[in-house]
Parts: structure tokens; sequence; C-alpha cells
DNA sequence: TAGGGCACGC
DNA sequence: GACGTACGTGCCCTAG
């Protein structure tokens, strides 16, 4: 190994994590794991990599309690301070970030990292190797030689100072040897080595260097200058005999690790982007999308065509259409591309909008689609007035289907999670921001072309994994179909009332200038009032309201805390009112509008279908999901959404309590299936089940308590989640679970089972098989853990409660179109279907809508849904 | 431009 | 014993 110059970086990983932890603020992330140590790990390691380039690295880690240094003396490291719960908790994420990295981290059992760090980077001296030491204990630096230099720490994490024989020599005038000699002599107290007392760095130094080390010292007491420095050397030899030798790190440790193997390997992009992601080091995550780029890609080959003739086109087919923006109803469509047999044609929307053959083969049921994202598909076809049918496969869908947890930020991301050629990131084919532009055309139709044939060269490998996981019935037989009836409601859109949503702000601008200067008044001041910053100052420090809460950047002026505060000042109903309309102004008011499609007056959301981990749809530009229903000033905006068609009415239609039927069905408990047999309110009955009570003895109080823990059950909250939502301690919010669990003790069976299969499996799945995987469920953090187990006694009920609905909307679409009615689907929101009909039509609905809707799925208790009509959303309550 | 705080729905 | 605790979308504010 002559020639090519091999450098290795040893890390002590205690001493930097300590650093990092003590040197930064306490972070954390959202789900209250702290990761300052992490995050500062992370970014030494960054800068290290790059201003070293090491070709080798390790990373050596403490082990346990007791080392061979304690047979020497028994209280060594004594006196430390216990490793803080906060930073402990850090380690297993320290590991997985260099588990990402591809780097080796070692520890070995009564050594110390030191002694692993001495002993390899004396083998590697031997070899031949540079080294460079890591670490924040200056201990290391007796390790310095040509070939060996010490990094220790100085302030901060980042700021170094390099240790070398000839730095040593200039700092303190001895050689690196003679670092051991010293500590012998002078001690050390974070490590509890007692040293020579009354001896210092001083004296030690001016000793070496006039006797050049500790045993020629102790051998040459006569000669030493000052009668105490005598006496004390000469009661305290073998105090520092044994000090020298605590201090001497050993470089023959039983280290099995071999030097080859230290070799740095390629980073593992996927698992560091799923450890950043979920730490939340969003700023490394940017980063790591730079570095990502670099892949090497390679050209694909593709035809641009003008037309297709009769015949070019096969019977099966993967296609793929490029557009500029997410918002694919309205987004400039750039191009499609097929690939076909073993070629890949682009052409441009403008031609295929003109090639008959092309919209025929779109249309035609039995040629068969493998596309990626079948509803922006169609959608975007049908905006150039084609219907495209036949789709047998979509990427997106396949691949959240297999693991939703895996973010589906765009194609390049996905294709290579099923180990496809690098596909280039949208983003670095566009650029991003305000520098977002279409590419040359070479490039777009490059890049359009490869993703159809990405497409194909990874269709097996997902249909494979589908089948395996026994996935592909949910795949063909629910996702797929949902794709184009959402497509279809979509594209219908909903008709908004302009003028009344106008006419309502008008009102609502006036309200609230007369709330916001009561508040002026009170306040005695003007000031921002949507600025919780500028409102904790008026209410916290001018005003004396006592501080209840805070948050990280101040005081907390949540609804909830503000509630508290209402019978303190005047002022907190008008800012909660301000707060109350100000929302309703923005969002519903505003918001709204600004979404309005200016040709119809119709507003098309967006649903998501790949996104939430329950099986959920989630709703953008606008969200249609959130509209207000609960305060009646909010729940007015639904008068602005209206029938498109004159004398149609709104009809809407939702499932009773779908999440406690799912529950009894899946625990089989007799007491709850009970409440829905006999069609009783399941809050009442849960009241009267948990407070022991009979049906007329159950008060308010009683059945709003038992309406928060059914909650609690069917969203997966905590017992601290329900004693803030009852406003009461958790011990009583915990109590009431409890009592609740021994009412229904079938379902505490489940919740018992199924927090044991996930564990077992890795997973918890639905009633039609989709999984959601816990990886958590194992883990030693506390607070991890706890989200994990209640993920995993939620996910079966919530995601079930998706399933049944999402198969309703397939047989309803089905069903509306084999009755040749003319009622159209709008919207979903979670358990509520909303429809708008003609009102010859409204008493077969009646019918039909419940019908198909109550006989989705069958469960051991019946499913019940209510429905009414009206001229407005709002009126069909 | 990103993130925090807040509020809306289920 | 920790230490924070359904999800998702979108608004406004603030700091960089």
């Amino acid at each position: 190994m002559i020639g090519l110059s091999k450098k290795l970086m040893l890390i002590d990983g205690n001493s930097i994590a300590y650093r990092a932890f003590f040197a930064l603020p306490l972070l954390n992330n959202d789900k209250g794991i702290h990761t300052n140590a992490i995050y500062g790990f992370t970014t030494m390691l960054m800068k290290l990599l790059d201003e070293e380039k090491p070709t080798h690295l390790m990373v050596a880690f403490d082990a346990g309690k007791t080392t061979f240094r304690h047979k020497t003396f028994e209280d060594y490291k004594g006196g430390r301070q216990k490793t803080p719960p906060e930073l402990s908790e850090q380690f297993p994420f320290i590991r997985d970030l260099l588990d990402a990295h591809n780097i080796k981290y070692y520890e070995l059992d009564q050594y110390e990292a030191d002694d692993i760090i001495g002993t390899l980077s004396t083998q590697a001296e031997k070899d031949g190797f540079e080294t460079v030491v890591i670490s924040g204990d200056k201990d290391l630096t007796q390790l310095a030689s040509e070939k060996i230099r010490v990094d220790i720490t100085k302030k901060g994490i980042t700021d170094l100072e390099k240790y070398t024989p000839s730095h040593i020599e200039e700092k303190y005038g001895l050689t690196p040897d003679q670092i051991i000699d010293m500590k012998g002599l002078m001690g050390d107290s974070s490590d509890n080595i007692p040293g020579v007392p009354g001896v210092g760095e001083k004296t030690a130094i001016k000793l070496l260097k006039q006797f050049g080390t500790l045993e020629n010292v102790l051998n040459s007491i006569d000669e030493v200058s000052g009668k105490k420095l005598k006496e004390k050397l000469e009661e305290n030899k073998q105090l520092a005999e044994m000090s020298k030798k605590l201090a001497t790190i050993t470089r023959t440790a039983p280290v099995t690790v071999k030097l080859d193997e230290l070799e740095k390997q390629e980073v593992n992009y996927d698992k560091l982007t799923k450890l950043y992601k979920e730490l939340g080091f969003n700023s490394l995550l940017d980063k790591l999308d730079g570095e990502e780029e670099e892949i090497e890609l390679k050209d694909i080959e593709w035809e641009e065509v003008t037309d297709f003739k009769d015949g070019d086109l096969p019977s099966h087919a993967e296609l793929y259409v490029e557009l500029y923006d997410v918002n694919y109803h309205t987004a400039d469509i750039l191009g499609i591309s097929v690939h076909a047999d073993k070629k890949t044609y682009f052409i441009s929307p403008e031609n295929a909008a003109k090639s008959e053959v092309f919209k025929k083969w779109i249309e035609d049921e039995n040629v068969t689609k493998s596309v990626y994202d079948a509803k922006e598909s169609i959608v975007a076809f049908d905006r150039l007035g084609m219907h495209l049918k036949g789709i047998d496969f979509d990427l997106l869908i396949a691949s959240y289907v297999i693991d939703a947890s895996e973010a589906a930020d765009d194609f390049a991301s996905i294709a290579k999670r099923h180990g496809a050629d690098a596909v280039p990131t949208d983003e670095s084919v566009y650029g991003k921001g305000a520098k977002k532009k279409v590419p040359e055309k070479n490039e777009l139709m490059q890049h359009t072309a490869r993703k159809a044939a990405t497409i194909h060269a990874i269709k097996e490998t997902c249909i494979s994994a589908l089948e395996k996981n026994e996935q592909l019935e949910l795949f063909e037989k629910l996702e797929l179909p949902l794709a184009a009836v959402l497509a279809e409601m979509e594209r219908t859109g909903v008709q908004v009332d302009i003028d009344r949503l106008k006419d309502m702000g008008v009102e609502l601008k006036k309200k609230l200038e007369e709330i916001q200067s009561d508040i002026y008044r009170i306040a005695g001041e003007e000031f921002n009032i949507n600025s919780p910053k500028q409102l904790g100052v008026i209410l916290f420090e001018n005003l004396k309201l006592p501080v209840l809460k805070k948050t990280k950047t101040g005081y907390s002026t949540s609804a909830d805390i503000l509630e508290k505060l209402k019978p303190e000042h005047e002022i907190i109903e008008h800012i909660l009112l301000f707060r109350q309309l100000g929302k309703l102004q923005s969002t519903y008011i505003e918001g709204l509008l600004k979404v309005i499609h200016d040709d119809s007056n119709k507003i098309h959301t967006r649903y998501n279908q790949v996104l939430t981990q329950t099986g959920r749809l989630s709703s953008t530009d606008p969200n249609l999901q959130n509209i207000p229903i609960r305060l009646e000033e909010g729940r007015k905006i639904r008068q602005a959404f209206v029938p498109s068609e004159k004398e149609w009415v709104m009809f809407a239609a939702d499932y009773s309590q779908i999440e406690l039927r799912v529950l009894a069905h899946i625990s089989d408990d007799e007491g709850l299936k009970e409440a829905f047999h006999k069609g009783m309110d399941v809050h009442t009955k849960t009241a009267m089940d948990v407070f022991g009570v009979a049906k007329e003895n159950v008060t308010s109080g009683m059945r709003r308590h038992a309406k928060a823990v059914n909650f609690g059950i069917v969203y997966g909250i905590s017992d601290y989640g329900l004693s803030q939502s009852l406003d009461i301690t958790r011990k009583e919010a915990a109590d009431f679970i409890k009592k609740y669990l021994d009412s229904y003790p079938k379902v505490k069976e489940y919740m018992d089972d199924i927090i044991h299969e996930a564990k077992q499996k890795g997973y918890v799945e639905t009633l039609l098989h989709r999984r959601r995987y816990i990886p958590e469920i194992t883990s030693r953090n506390f607070n991890l853990r706890g989200f994990a187990e209640r993920t995993a006694m939620n996910t079966p009920i919530q995601g079930t409660a998706a399933d049944i609905i999402k198969k309703a909307m397939i047989e309803m679409a089905e069903r509306l179109k084999a009755e040749n009615l003319q009622t159209r689907m709008l919207l979903q929101v979670h358990d509520e279907l909303i429809f708008e009909c003609p009102k010859d039509e409204i008493e077969k609905l009646e019918q039909i809508v419940p019908e198909v809707m109550e006989s989705a799925v069958e469960l051991s208790v019946p499913l019940k849904v209510d429905y009414s009509y009206g001229s407005t959303w709002y009126d069909a309550k």
C-alpha cells in the first residue's frame, strides 16, 4: 500500500456527544426527544468529513461503567456527575446517525474510548496511515506523533485545537509522552485522578523539563528545589505512580476491528433522510438534497412524435403526464410520455390533443396503462379532452399502499426506493422558488420520458411486494378505482355563492373593526392582536394577568389558556371573539374566494390519496374537510356552498359513530356491541357502563366525560390528552380510562393484543389489509413507545373506518351510474359524503345512499347512516 | 423563506 | 422515572 495516502479519523464518541450536549441549548423535536447532542454531533461530523476527508474512520464509545482502571483505583472517575437522562436518550440516535452514514462504531468491555483510539492509532501509524483523533479530552494529546494529530475541542464544538508534537512543545515545552507524566504529577480532577497534592500544571512542567520523566523526578527528589515540594513528592510517590498509570492510554487493548474494515463507505441517503425527518433536522435535510443530486444519470432513449399511427401504440404501455405545478387542475401541461414495448415516445400536449389515434387509445378501456398518480393523470387528460381509461397500475399509490410512512415527495424518491435507475428530482430539473423555470426542450423530454420508462422498470417489483403483503386487492379493488372516483369529484367541483361569501366578509370586517377598537381601548394602546408575541406583552406584562403556560418562544395565548383567564379581565372575551372571527375572515372568506375558478364559480379541491398514515384522505387548495360547523357563526360559511344547477339540492350523508362501531366489531366486546344493536346513544351507554348507573341517572356531565373518553379511544389520545380536553388532572383521566377498560374487558383485551402483535410483526393492519409499520413500538424511549402503542391501538380503528368509506364511495359512484342518476358526488369529509342532486332524485337517494354506505362491509354490528338535504350545505343538516 | 403559534375539522 | 403526548391544512407573524 504505497503511494496512496491513507487517512484515518478516530472520534471519541462519548466525549464529543458530551461537548455537543453542553454547548447547545436543550433543543427538542416535535416528539419530545431532545436533539441537541445529536444535532451538535451531526454538524461536527459533517464539518470534519468535509475538512479532513478521511479515507478511513471510526467512532469509539466508552463501554459500561467499570474499566480495567478501576482495578488500579476503585475511585477512578468517582464523583463524576451521572450522565443526564436528556443526554443518554440521545445516544441511540447518534448510533442511528452513524449507521446511516455507514460509519463503524466500536466499544470494548472494560476499556474506554481512549484505549480503543490509542490502540488503533498506534496500529495505523505502523501501517503508514496519517491519523486524526477528535476528542474533548486533553488526555488524548499523549497520542500525538508525527503521524498522529490530536484535535481537542476548544470553545463550543467546532472550534478545535490541533495538537501535534510541535504544538505541545510550544505550549508546554514537553513531548507528547511527557503529557502522561504531567498527569501523574498534577492529576486530573475530571477523572478523579489524584496526582501529587499541591502540584499543578506549572510545577509539573518545571519538574519534567528538569528531569524528563516522572520516574526520574521520583528518583531524584533530593535534587528538587523547594523543601515543601520535596516533602510532597516523597509522601506521594505511590500516588504519583498510580496516577501516571491511570492516565496512560493503553496501546494494546484487545480491539478486534481491523483497519481496512474502517474504510469510508457511501452514505445511505434514504436512512439519513428518514432519520433527519424524524429528528426534525430540516436545515440538514436541505443540504442532503443538494448532495444527492450528484448521483450519476444514464441518459435514456426517446423519440419525439407529433402524432401516432395505428399500430404504434400497443395494448399495454406506461404513461406519464408532466405538469409544471402540483395543482393539476390549473397547471400547464408540459408533455406526455408513453413507454410502449421497448420504445419511449414524447408528445407535446398540443399534438396529443389533436391526435385521433392517441385519443382513441387513451380512451380504450382494453388498453392497459400503468401510470404514476392516476388521479392527476385522469384530470390532466380530461383537460385535454380525453377520458383516460384502463389504468391497471399506479406507482404512486402502490408505493403508498406498500409503506405510507415513506413520504411521497416526488417521483425521484419513489423510483429510488424501489430500486430504479436514478431519476432527477423535479426540483433539480425546474429549480425552486423564484428560480423555477421550464428547462430547455431536450431536458424536458428526457425527464418526462424517463418517468414513463421508470414506471415500466419497477412495476413488477411493486406488484410482488403488494402480493407478498396480501395487499393486491386493496390496491386494485379499492385505491385504484377510488382514484378515478376522486378525480371525477374534484373535476366536478362544488359551486360557491360568491356574493354570499362577500357579504359575510363585509359584515365580518365591520365586526372585526369594532372588536379591534374595543381591544385597543381596553388595552390603552394599539398593537397587533394577531401577534402572539405582542398580545403576550399586553396581557401578561401590561395587564399583569397570571401566566398559566409558556411556549418555546414566550407566553401561551392559546384559546384554552385564554378561556381560563376570562374571569380575570374583560379584554379576554374580545380577544377570543377577534380570533374566532379573524379565522373565519382570513381562512374561510378570503381563503375560499382566492381559489374559486372564475369561469365557473366553482371550487376544485385536491384530495391527497397518498399522505395519511391511517388511510384517510386529506384535502388541499382549499381544504374542504375543515369547513366550520361547531359554532354557528362559522357554520354559516356552509351557506355559500350551493348546488351547481337550478332547482337542485345539497344532500349530505354521514356514518354515525363509525369508529366506535369498528371498535365494537374488532374487539367483539358484548357491552359495546349492545349499544349499537339496540340503537342506543353510545356516549350515554358508555356513561351508564363506566359510572354504573341507569340510563335515567346519566347526567350531562357524565355523558360529556364518557364522550371525551370515546373520543380519546378513537383518536388514540393519552391520559394527558384526555385530561386536557376535560380540564381534569392526569390521574383522574387515567382513572377514567381504566374504568372504561374495566367496563369493556374485550376492548382492553384488544388493546393489549394489538400492542403485542405490533411488537411481533412490526406493523398493524386494517380490515382491508392496509398496513402501518410502527418500529418505535420497541423503543426504549418512554415517549416514543407511548406514541407507538397508541398508534397501534388507534390505526386499525381509524384506518378501517377509512377503508369502509372509500369502498362506499366506489360503490356509490357505480350505483349512481347504474341507476342513470344525475346526482353527483362532490365531497368526502372522513365519515361523510356530500352530493348535489335534482329534487326529483332526492327520494331515490334517501333509499340508495344509506343502503350503499351501510352495506359497504359487513361487521358484527350494524353500520348506520344519517342523511339530510337542503338548498345549501348549511341546510343539509 | 422557514418555523412557530394558533385554529378549524374529524 | 423520564417528558411530552391523535392528524392534517392554512393563516399570520417573526427572524433570518
